[in-house]
Parts: structure tokens; C-alpha cells; sequence
RNA sequence: GGAAGCUUGGCAGAGCGGUUGAAUGCAACGGUCUUGAAAACCGUCGAGGGUGCGAACUCUCCGUGAGUUCGAAUCUCACAGCUUCCGCCA
């Protein structure tokens, strides 16, 4: 959420700002809901304030045994005229609050304009492509050479399209990049470990914007007859740690890391991406984020990028960074920057981690605070993707195959998996 | 799943229809004293919002939501959460 002050004061900026989001900002509809709140907000206080001190004097009459009539009849015209003010003000607020949460975070100054992914900009790459001296497979086809280690029949027996199994060394290999992604990010960047909850409510998905605007791209299921949400990233309940909470100053910045599965409904990708475990319902990964102070936060996505870029080296996956433009950046970010993997049988780079600045924005939305100078101000937000585990374990399997359909382990997997090689 | 008790400011803890946004203690912050620190003493000390150039004035919030009342932290109802006991069970 923006600070609604920032509208009031310059709004034809915001505009303009939000435009290179491909974002119309309904300029005439706000202006019409804030003078509609200020007549509405300053005759209700006005009579708020009557009927306290009217009350307070009743109190004092009625204690001295005195007659207080005359004040109780001017109170039912109070109390009559108040509940349709508070009744106005309540739907306008309604209104305002709603215009508020659909509108995108500002990008950053350093962001280039752009209207979609093809103007994202790359900022620097690692590792050369492997040159293959014989036929390669994709993924789907190694798995299922494997003995049907990667199963996407099971998948849809069970559950549906974009779901699959993983069985043996491919399911162990999986398991262990996450270990891998953990340990690194524990161990050498600082992060702290955290096991959260996969179920959320309607609350913390607000807290991180994935309500009200795209509630469809959640799994919604039933708790208790309330709403509650299956967690597309880790990222919604590890920020909303901070929802409704004052921190000290010397509690930042936060870093927490988690593993956990992501569920994404996927509408409206029908027909993209369907073959294989590039684009599924159901995915592991290892989330960054972190809570910083304002000024420190530019600063926290080049570090939280390259922690993630680190897990790709080691790997030594071959990626590029992109840095990217003002219309492909998503509702919640000020600034972000994907991580794509080179995937040898689609001849590209694929996203396998986005790394994003969402400065105030969400800390604004769950009301997340760091006490400064006797002063509370909004904290920055920040996470990242370090790394999607599916999708990493895609890269490997299609980046070290071997002619002979078997899969040789990374380097530094390989105390983790006990072997050198899957086959 | 059943029963009872509880839910107040950073924490602890009063208040149980009327000049209460909330006593008191601790913590925190500022100051006096001190070479420095501790102790002692003095002072400050919840959050969010509105009108106004400003001074200032004012509103909302005591788990959440509804209700009773001229007036609710205080009464009623529903829901959620916490604690304890019983049952069941990874």
C-alpha cells in the first residue's frame, strides 16, 4: 500500500510514476472519495465531541441528584444524526481503503522503463552454456529413462495435471538441494533458519498484497468455516512475522530462511510451460527475507541477489541476472531482479529465482515498525528466492546429463548425496 | 471433542456503567549527583487519524465482531486465542 499522504500531496507524480507500471491511477475517483471523507469525517468528530461532553455532563448531573431532561432530548438527535454519518463514513472508508490496496508499489528510480519482459535488462552474467557433443534430453525424458524417477503419470493419478512424483536418487537429489540452499544460506550469509506454517489467513495475505488483487492465484481452502490460504511462498508467512509489531532498532536487520512447499493455482497459464516440472501446482523452495532499515534496504537486494546467485555458482549453473523493467515488475516491488538458469534442452534461460524490494509497501500493509529516535517508522521488506527447488533440480539434471542418459552430481552435492553420479 | 478460568499500554498488573486513554510497579528515555558507573532523587514515557498557515482543537482504539445504554475497558451475545483438567490421537 502507498501512503495515502503521498497521493494528497502530489498526485499527478504518482501518476505518472505508476504509469510506467502500466497502472491507470483513477485520479477523479480519489480526489471525489477524500472531499467525500472530509465532509463526512469532520461533522461526525463535531458530534462525536457533543455527545462526549454532553455525556460527561449528564454523569455530573445525575450526581448531584440534578435533572438532566433536557441535555437526554438533544442527545437522541445526536445519537440519530451520528448514525448515519458513522454509517457514510464507514462505506467511504470502505471505498478508499479498497482503492488503495489495488493500486501497485512505486518503482524505483533506478528501474528501467519498459513495457514488458523484453525490456528487462541484463546486468551481468555467470558460466558458459555446456557444449554437448551428443543429442541432449530434457528433463522429462532423462527422468523417465531413470527408471521413471521423475513420474508425472503418478502425478495426475493423484492429483491432476502440473503435478508429478519424484522417486529414488532424483527424489534424494531434490531433498538434498534444499539441504544444500539451507545450509549455505545458514551457514555463510547469516540467515536464521525458520519452519513456518503452509497455511495462512486472509490477514497475512493482505499483509504481503497477494490480496485483494489476485486472490485467484491462491489455493483457497476452509478452516474452521473461515477462509484461509495455502502459501504460494514462504514469503507470506515469514514477512507477516513482522505484521502489527514494533521493533527495536537494534533487532535489523532480520534475515530468515526458510524451506517450505509453494502452491500456485496457475489460471490463466493454460497451455504455457506444460510439459515437465517447469511450471506445477505444488514446488519446493528455499525463500531470503529480510527486515531492514529504509536506508540500508538498496543495499539488502544487491546482498540478498547474490546470496541467492551464490547457491547457482556453487552449482556451478550457468545464469544471468535481470534486472527488471518498470511493466514487468509485480504489484508488491519497487525493484527486482530474476535470476535465470540456463536450460539446455528449451535453448534459454529460465526465471529460477526473483529477488525483490518491496520497500514500505507491505510493512505499510501489516503495519511492521522499527522504533527510531523515540520515532516509529516503517520498516523495508525484502525477499528472494534462494533458490526455487524444482527448477533447480531441473538445471542440474539437464545441465550434467551425460550421453548415456545418467546424471553426474554436483561437486559439492556430492557429500550430501553419497554418490557421484545418478544413473 | 467436553469442562472451567482467562484475554487491559514494551512487560507485570489495577480498574468491573459516568469528568479513565486508563492507577501502580518494572523497563526505557532525559536530567541532578559522581572521576566514571551503580544507587538515590526529579522529569518524560501507548498507537493511529482528522481539521487548521499556526497556536490549538478533536476523534478512534482495553482479543475480534455485534448489541444494550444518554454514556461501556466495565453489562449481554457470538467468534477467536491462551491456560488448566478430562477424552482421543500422530
Amino acid at each position: 500500500m502507498l501512503d495515502i499522504n503521498l497521493l494528497r500531496q502530489d498526485i499527478e507524480t504518482v501518476k505518472k510514476q505508476l504509469s510506467y507500471k502500466k497502472f491507470d491511477l483513477d485520479i477523479a475517483r480519489f480526489n471525489f472519495l477524500e472531499l467525500e471523507r472530509k465532509n463526512i469525517q469532520v461533522q461526525m468528530e463535531e458530534l462525536q465531541a457533543k455527545r462526549n461532553s454532553h455525556s460527561k455532563q449528564i454523569g455530573i448531573l445525575k450526581s448531584k441528584q440534578e435533572d438532566a431532561s433536557h441535555i437526554l432530548t438533544e442527545m437522541t438527535d445526536i445519537n440519530n444524526n451520528l448514525q448515519v454519518l458513522e454509517h457514510e463514513f464507514q462505506k467511504n472508508q470502505n471505498e478508499l481503503s479498497d482503492f488503495l490496496s489495488h493500486i501497485p508499489n512505486i518503482p524505483d528510480k533506478s528501474v528501467p522503463l519498459g513495457e514488458n519482459e523484453t525490456q528487462n535488462q541484463e546486468i551481468r552474467r555467470f558460466g558458459v552454456p555446456r557444449d554437448f557433443e551428443f543429442t541432449i534430453k530434457d528433463h522429462v525424458d532423462l527422468g523417465g529413462a531413470l527408471d521413471n524417477q521423475i513420474d508425472f503419470e503418478l502425478g495426475v493419478k493423484l492429483s491432476g495435471s502440473r503435478f508429478y512424483v519424484l522417486k529414488k536418487q532424483i527424489a534424494k537429489l531434490h531433498r538434498v538441494l534444499a539441504q544444500f540452499m539451507l545450509d549455505t544460506h545458514i551457514d555463510k550469509h547469516g540467515y536464521t533458519e525458520m519452519y513456518v506454517p503452509y497455511i495462512v489467513n486472509k490477514d497475512a495475505l493482505f499483509g504481503t498484497g497477494q490480496l485483494p488483487k489476485f486472490e485467484e492465484e491462491s489455493f483457497k481452502i476452509n478452516k474452521n468455516d473461515t477462509d484461509a490460504y495455502l502459501i504460494a511462498t514462504a514469503e507470506i508467512p515469514l514477512t507477516n512475522l513482522i505484521a502489527n509489531t514494533i521493533l527495536k532498532e537494534e533487532d535489523l536487520p532480520i534475515k530468515m530462511v526458510a524451506h517450505t512447499p509453494c502452491f500456485r493455482s496457475e489460471a490463466g497459464s493454460y497451455g504455457r510451460d506444460t510439459r515437465g516440472m517447469i511450471r506445477v501446482h505444488q514446488f519446493d523452495k528455499v525463500e531470503m527475507v529480510q527486515i531492514v532499515d529504509k536506508d540500508k534496504s538498496n543495499d539488502a537486494l544487491e546482498e540478498l541477489t547474490h546470496h541467492a546467485e551464490s547457491i547457482l555458482q556453487a552449482l556451478n549453473l550457468p545464469y544471468r541476472v535481470m534486472l527488471l523493467c518498470s511493466g514487468d515488475t509485480g504489484f508488491q516491488s519497487a525493484k527486482t531482479y530474476d535470476l535465470e538458469v540456463w536450460i539446455p534442452s528449451q535453448n534459454t534461460y529460465r526465471e529460477i529465482s526473483s529477488c525483490s524490494l518491496m520497500t514500505d509497501f507491505q510493512a505499510r500493509r501489516m503495519q511492521g515498525r522499527v522504533r527510531k529516535n523515540n520515532k516509529n517508522e516503517l520498516v523495508h521488506t525484502l525477499n528472494g528466492s534462494g533458490l526455487a527447488v524444482g527448477r533447480t533440480l531441473v538445471a542440474v539434471i539437464e545441465n550434467y546429463q551425460n550421453i548415456d542418459g545418467s546424471i553426474t552430481i554436483p561437486e559439492v552435492l556430492r557429500k550430501y548425496m553419497g554418490c557421484d553420479v545418478i544413473r
